[in-house]
RNA sequence: GGCGCCAUAGCCAAGUGGUAAGGCCAAGGUCUGCAAAACCUUCAUUCCCCGGUUCAAAUCCGGGUGGCGCCUCCA
């Protein structure tokens, strides 16, 4: 499998540091808020990786991290007179509702920050002893001039920023590069106890901390959204590899940007959407769909009518499965051929996941082998044929984590749809007409096709 | 000032040297008590522009135009 490696500019060969064990951080949300369909764009991203990677018959250790304590948290904790603790216990709990929708998986781990206080503190007085740091007044800063490889990730050196002069200069630093490893309270603020005080650790440390401790000194993958590159994750490289001297991830793969309507998101503009505003309207695999139909390192675009395109071809998977499993319980036996469309189905979809995660190109695939399938089946009713394409079918679906949920029709429904057919074969439509709007007010579809009546929820 | 990305049909999007995947929309057809849906077929002689390299370029090189991101909390 090739990955793009952000840290060599370059798609490489993945090879994982141990054979057969995959180890990711993905960085998480702030749990201050519900999250935006710009934070959901990493999570489904890397969540696919990782079922990719487990497709391919991997184990995959992938830890993705709560931050629950920065200036966010501070900020809207006070506004909502509540703690830290209960902001974030609160959006932990959004997250995963939200996460469900999107077919997101949990992590193997999701450790938060505030439960790691105490390694951030071990690693910030390692680079204390090391010479890789300083305090001052209760705050303690990374020295970015005692790490020459400061830069090697965003490919910006410290004096090719300064030409910006657009970073300010506090007294408190030594240079205005160095970082903020361990913030002093202020006043009235929560903090927890340090050797230099009361206070919370800076944004960086906790990602190196966490990572270090459930995957190790060295890890296969670290991933993020492109603006993570500079400074988190730069930042991240220098203390790591300061404290460990060892590097400390192999392999940087980071996801583009999504814009609304051409313009970048920011609250500013108003142009805003969060996760649970777009679950009003779409199921939420609608969203995953539409994340995974460009690549994962382009800028995307999203606007109503692109998820209104995605909806549309949402319901074509749909569909197709519905058709197939239909066929497959029918009975009927036949002579078709499936065997060289499932193989070229599964060939054609590990090349495009092995290009670095071309999802494009795997749903290519599958649209073709779905035209493939329905073509197959237009005539010809051979319900083991159409279990074995619809198992197929199933298996790469779920690798993109776009296996539709199975809807269960209600008793009261199925009665209602044979007492309707009763009615049709009497020849009293009225009454039929009449079934099938009950049925409708239930919140169910009926379709009369060729193979039978078709129910679907609406 | 530095670092980097992108430009393919009405909309979205893959394709990095061998003659344009796929989805949406649209048109035609099949099926159907009706309705709706579904399915099938068709839909870019051409890839922002100008040069160059090559037997061969959307793909490589040079130049231009247009759009965008990061360097500051941010996925």
């Amino acid at each position: 499998m090739k990955l793009y490696n952000t840290l060599t500019r370059k798609k490489e060969d993945f090879v994982p540091l141990e054979p057969g064990h995959v180890k990711i951080y993905a960085c998480g949300p702030t749990v201050y808020n519900y999250f935006h369909i710009g934070n959901a764009r990493p999570f489904i991203i890397f969540d696919t990786l990782r079922r990719y990677f487990e497709y391919l018959g991997f184990k995959v250790t992938f830890v993705q991290n709560f931050t629950d304590v920065d200036d966010k948290m501070i900020t809207r904790a006070e506004q909502e007179r509540t703690t830290l603790a209960e902001l974030g216990e609160r959006f932990i709990m959004e997250y995963f509702k939200d996460a469900e929708g999107l077919g997101i998986r949990a992590a193997t781990v999701h450790p938060r920050a505030t439960q790691h206080i105490g390694e951030i503190i071990s690693i910030v007085r390692t680079l204390i002893e090391k010479g890789h740091a300083y305090v001052n007044d209760g705050d303690v800063y990374f020295d970015v001039q005692s790490f020459p490889d400061y830069g090697k990730l965003s490919g910006q050196s410290a004096q090719d920023r300064m030409a910006g002069a657009r970073i300010d200069v506090f007294e408190q630093k030594k240079n205005p590069e160095d970082f903020a490893l361990w913030k002093a309270a202020e006043p009235g603020e929560e903090g927890w106890d340090s050797p230099w005080g009361k206070g919370r650790p800076g944004w960086h440390i906790e990602c190196s901390a966490m990572s270090m401790k459930y995957l190790g000194d060295t890890i296969d993958i670290h991933a993020g959204g492109q603006d993570l590159i500079f400074p988190h994750h730069e930042n991240e490289i220098a203390q790591s590899e300061a404290a460990t001297g060892k590097p400390f991830a192999r392999y940087w793969l980071h996801n583009g940007y999504i814009n609304i309507n051409n313009e970048k998101m920011s609250k500013s503009k108003g142009n805003f959407f969060t996760v649970r505003d777009i679950a009003e309207k779409y199921d939420l695999s609608v969203v995953r769909l539409f994340m995974l139909s460009a690549h994962y390192r382009s800028p995307i675009n999203f606007s109503e009518e692109l998820i209104a395109q995605a909806a549309s071809a949402m319901a074509r998977i749909k569909n197709c499965r519905d058709n197939l499993k239909h066929i497959s319980q029918s009975g009927a036996s036949g002579e078709t051929n499936v065997a060289s469309h499932i193989t070229a189905l599964k060939a054609r979809f590990r090349q495009a996941m092995d290009d670095d995660l071309n999802t494009a190109e795997a749903l290519g695939v599958i649209f073709e082998f779905i035209r493939e399938a329905n073509q197959l089946f237009e005539s010809s009713k051979d319900a083991d044929a159409a279990a074995e394409v619809l198992t197929a079918l199933d298996n790469v679906l779920e690798v993109l984590g776009l296996l539709p949920k199975e809807d269960k029709i209600p008793e009261r429904v199925e009665e209602l749809v044979k007492k309707r057919q009763e009615a049709r074969a009497a020849r009293d439509y009225a009454a039929a007409d009449g079934i099938r709007d009950q049925i409708l007010s239930l919140g169910y579809t009926l379709k009369d096709t060729p193979d039978g009546v078709k129910i679907s929820k609406t």
